[in-house]
DNA sequence: TCCTTTGTTCGTAATTTCACGAACTACGAA
DNA sequence: TTCGTAGTTCGTGAAATTACGAACAAAGGA
């Protein structure tokens, strides 16, 4: 068996990251952190983006378990998962948080 | 001239996230905080792919301005891009620092 | 029951990502 | 000048991403 060289917790944050990743799915993020719910509707009226496409990015942020709806019909509530968010901001605090050694480079290639 | 919904802090982050998205990349970040530079050589060394595609993945962080090469013929040392790095670090650290209003939804569709 | 609202799913298309091997470039050493 | 080392670039292909509109499903209200 083979000493994995990418670790567990950095697939995670991978994961994490690349659901981040996209300009429309951290507007959700960042606003869900900031008024704990929202619909899709409401996004749909400021987003720049069809609600099929919208769709879209809301079924990314769950399949990455970063967030999670709930139906309250005819509409769907929306509001982040507390357990992956935690442990997300837990990943990226302790990364970027590292005491950082930087041997600045004095040439960019 | 329609106020942007989008932020630039947003789509700076996004691309800080995109590239942060993939185990490889991921690994080369935590790495370079932890040992200020490194070579493409000892990367390939440890990572199971190939160099062709390990230079694809630097060339990534290049673009997304995380990462820079300096020639130390006939290698190239790679480093944290010192500005962007910290930049990366307080868009970051300011998403997930803001205190967070969670309504657990009590279902998970 | 039929209509409206809300949102997802499907089909499609263009683009990007990820990976590989082969070819190429740059440069120091023999 | 020729060779070896280090790394990038090119060509390729498979898969994923991003976006759209049309069609569909669920559920409350007329």
């Amino acid at each position: 068996m083979p000493t994995e060289i990418i670790s567990k917790e950095q697939k995670k944050m991978a994961r994490y990251a690349k659901a981040m990743g996209h300009p429309i799915r951290l507007y959700v993020l960042e606003l869900l952190s900031k008024q704990s719910c929202c619909y899709s509707g409401d996004l749909s009226e400021v987003l720049p983006i069809v609600k099929s496409t919208l769709s879209q990015h809301l079924k990314e942020l769950k399949d990455a378990g970063l967030i999670q709806g709930e139906i309250e019909a005819p509409r769907i509530k929306y509001c982040l998962n507390k357990e992956n968010w935690k442990e997300a901001q837990e990943l990226f605090t302790r990364f970027f948080q590292q005491p950082i050694k930087i041997t600045d480079c004095k040439t960019n290639i």
